[in-house]
DNA sequence: TATGTCTGATTGTCAGATAATCTAGTCAGG
DNA sequence: CCTGACTAGATTATCTGACAATCAGACATA
């Protein structure tokens, strides 16, 4: 049976502050309302305002000044992976479904990419250097971290933000079977990269989306 | 120059109630001590030790319930992706890009939508009774409504969770649009809606995805 | 002008109390 | 012996009120 609770008043509270950040079109650094005039605002202590407060400041979406008052934050995503990386283990999403979401995303984002190399050679740069530094990556973490980086800079050659957030998000339940890749798998990795970027830069679309995909369901291998 | 500030209590004891559930192996549903007990031993308040507690279950990592105490939580996409609708590139983001945004997500779905209606009859039933209510709506807002859960119900039926929530996330953006539609634009809608499950029953994908991919570039007009 | 100081505003932390809710055990009735 | 209602204790949820720590800006002084 599913659970009834009766909605918490912090829950519903955050809610209203992410809310109103929107609705008064606040920016990172922007004011926000005192504590005590917040909690007047939603009709609540101030306690349960601040654990309201700051559970958003938790994530990043406040930050809060002794003496100065709150202000809308900049979301890390980093402070964000770093807690999340840390429960690998209460994660729950099916391998499977993360791996086939990847290949939608990064893939689907393909032509957007190719079509913009034409005009911003910058993006072929930055690619390649990507590429280039994989293979000088002498140990896990760091070819783990570029691997990272690649797939992020690809989602953001498409120009389309909300497919890298998105693409951020996915990273953080991945991670766990980064970990688990091998010697073998890395130059493999290594090998994939160079190829996608290499038909991209002819055009070839279609060949570097199966290359692609191909690399991405590589995971399945391992899980 | 980066600001110095006394590292905050919350934060530390956020991080020690992290390690604790590491070293003592603990899995989700796995009871934590009271409030009072870890109050107590890290040597703070209730108080304090609460807000720290409430951050992370802010974010899923343990969970709390009255009369019961505090346990070890599961992380879920979905409930992530709602607060990181803060996430920058989303807050500022331009209409073209969501659009091609969904259309990636929506069209790259199909394939796994076609191959699960071979299995599951109930896929096509819930698809067909959409566009039956579709035809009967009357006002604009009923269909809004509707179009938003036939597009839902597209990405559930593919089976991938994580495409449901961020394509929740999407529609939250791009509901200023929907209420520029006009009468032949809902006309268009509900025959395109009908002709996609057509093609995706019959598994001819590359059509359903052609008029999939139109119905929703047909948004590009009204902005 | 430059520098040190004061002051009001704001968040940080605490203590103590009451309400709401759940778990586990108790006990009556069959 | 079993089942259901009920009670008691434990635990979190929320509130009130208070004081400490910190900061930005005004103000006075040289």
């Amino acid at each position: 049976m599913q659970t009834l609770r009766r909605p918490k008043v912090r829950d519903q509270v955050a809610g209203q502050i992410q809310k109103y950040i929107v609705d008064q079109k606040l920016g990172p650094g922007d004011r926000l309302p005192t504590e005590t005039q917040l909690a007047e605002t939603f009709g609540i202590s101030r306690l349960s305002l601040r654990e309201a407060t700051k559970s958003l400041e938790f994530i990043g979406i406040v930050e809060s000044k002794t003496g100065v008052g709150l202000t809308v934050g900049r979301i890390d995503m980093e402070r964000l992976t770093e807690h999340l990386a840390f429960h690998a283990g209460l994660l729950e999403a099916d391998p499977q479904q993360l791996i086939d979401s990847r290949v939608i995303l990064e893939t689907g984002a393909l032509p957007h990419v190719a079509r913009r190399m034409k005009d911003d050679s910058a993006i072929d740069t930055r690619l390649r250097e990507l590429v280039d530094q994989f293979r000088s990556a002498r140990d896990l973490k760091t070819w783990i971290e570029l691997d990272i980086q690649f797939h992020r800079s690809l989602l953001d050659a498409s120009g389309l933000q909300p497919l890298v957030a998105f693409g951020d998000l996915l990273h953080i339940f991945f991670q766990r079977f980064r970990e688990s890749v091998n010697k073998a798998g890395w130059k493999a990795g290594v090998e994939s990269h160079q190829l996608i970027v290499d038909e991209l830069v002819k055009g070839r679309v279609a060949a570097a989306t199966a290359e692609l995909r191909k690399h991405i369901e590589s995971h399945k291998e391992r899980i």
